[in-house]
DNA sequence: CGTAAATTTGATGGTTTTCAAGCCATGTGG
DNA sequence: CCACATGGCTTGAAAACCATCAAATTTACG
């Protein structure tokens, strides 16, 4: 139960629940980062509440009505569905600074379930405020937009037909930049092997297999979920070219 | 090249540069549609140009300045990658009403290549007036977020890992919603094979195998590219279950 | 400390790709 | 009008890649 999450000081403060956006861990990631003072004062009145997640509990669940936007402030938390014969697909994990809901926009219930993989904390932004804030600023809308279109944009490359070796190079570089551990530290993957390859659209085995392999080559130190990328460049080259 | 759209009245009517949207054949599926009469001016207002596209010829290439969106009015443009070896990725095919370059949002150029397949009539609005026009009214900032998020959930079912036959058999049958031919009548698919394959993530010739044996199992009547859907209710099971 | 869960490794099989070749439609030029 | 060329489409055989099944090993946690 010792995930680092516990260890970061926003996670200990648990008794506020009213959200507090100046001096939050998340704010370089997150949507309001780097706006107009009273830009952020106004997004502070909207956020309605924080949350605090336990490691497996879910935040929402497929079919619940959409009426919030989440933005992570710690931890991580996984997006899911369950289809027809009850198997789960993992839609995308969700770090620090990114929001979650969007994609339920237009729509009145959630399409999906959302769940922390680790300890984590999360805003919770009613839509109609969320609505509201953006059309007052054209900043916020851009930003909104823009990342929209970068979800929309991982999603497609995430429907490429890569092989194995590419999709977890991918991921590993992706995660290595998303979670940016101190350098020379290595990162702490807070999803299973399984979440992982449910992700890649692979089998579990297939990612063992993969990252066994990508360790005998000398590109990355496996530890069990602490992974070190030892050469970022080749694994770069494994991730784009076909080899 | 004796292609349907040519026969569309929408078509026909070159010399007109500036957009109008009163009686536009793409007007029920368009974002505008069904807004109030001072938005659909103000919108009318703010489409710098119509644009008539050959088939086959280029509306914008990745890596140009993304300084527009467009709205198809009729036809069909595909959009595509091409990555390090050449290789091409479709990455959609947008009918009447669907708006391209949105993922660009957010970025200097676009990402992509956007290609006509049969000759298309296209809106272009520059993306200061798409922001500006979006930001004065709810509504119309409620839809196109609406559309990027379910943009996002279309992606990400591409992503999903299906079978040849499940993802064949979704095609034809989103195809044939966004078609919408009468009643009766075999719709006409404006992509090659090769396309369809591409944006499947498939070989050509899976898709193939998948056409003869569907129309061997009775699902589909297949002449080149007139298909016909006999079975929709069967398609659909063969889209959603594994087997 | 013991059980359950997660991870890893090996052997086998199935689906899809790749390579190769033939067919069909369309359009061109004689 | 027909021969011919071109590109799209279709079919067949072999190989590649990954999933599945099975089992050993490790780790997590009550």
């Amino acid at each position: 139960m010792a995930y680092e999450g516990m260890m970061n000081p926003v996670m200990q403060d648990q008794a506020r629940c009213v959200a507090n956006c100046m001096g939050c861990g998340a704010q370089p990631q997150c949507l309001i980062a780097r706006s107009r003072i009273t830009d952020v004062q106004h997004w502070n009145g909207l956020v309605q509440s924080q949350q605090n997640l336990a490691s497996g509990k879910a935040l929402f669940e497929a079919g619940a009505p959409a009426s919030s936007v989440y933005s992570v402030r710690a931890g991580c938390v996984k997006t899911f569905t369950i289809d027809a014969d009850g198997h789960e697909r993992v839609l995308g994990f969700h770090l620090p600074g990114d929001i979650i809901g969007l994609e339920a926009f237009g729509q009145s219930q959630y399409n999906m379930h959302a769940v922390a993989l680790t300890p984590s904390q999360v805003c919770a932004i009613p839509r109609a405020s969320m609505t509201e804030v953006v059309a007052g600023s054209a900043e916020l809308l851009h930003r909104l937009v823009e990342r929209l279109s970068h979800s929309l944009r991982a999603a497609l490359t995430l429907a490429g037909d890569y092989t194995a070796d590419q999709r977890v190079a991918s991921f590993l570089l992706e995660m290595q930049r998303r979670l940016s551990p101190l350098p020379g530290k290595p990162m702490r993957l807070p999803m299973s092997r399984r979440d992982i390859a449910n992700y890649l659209r692979l089998a579990t085995e297939t990612v063992c297999r993969v990252l066994t392999r990508f360790e005998q080559q000398g590109l990355v130190k496996v530890e069990e979920r602490r992974i070190d990328i030892l050469a970022p460049a080749e694994l770069q080259r494994s991730a784009s070219s076909g080899v």
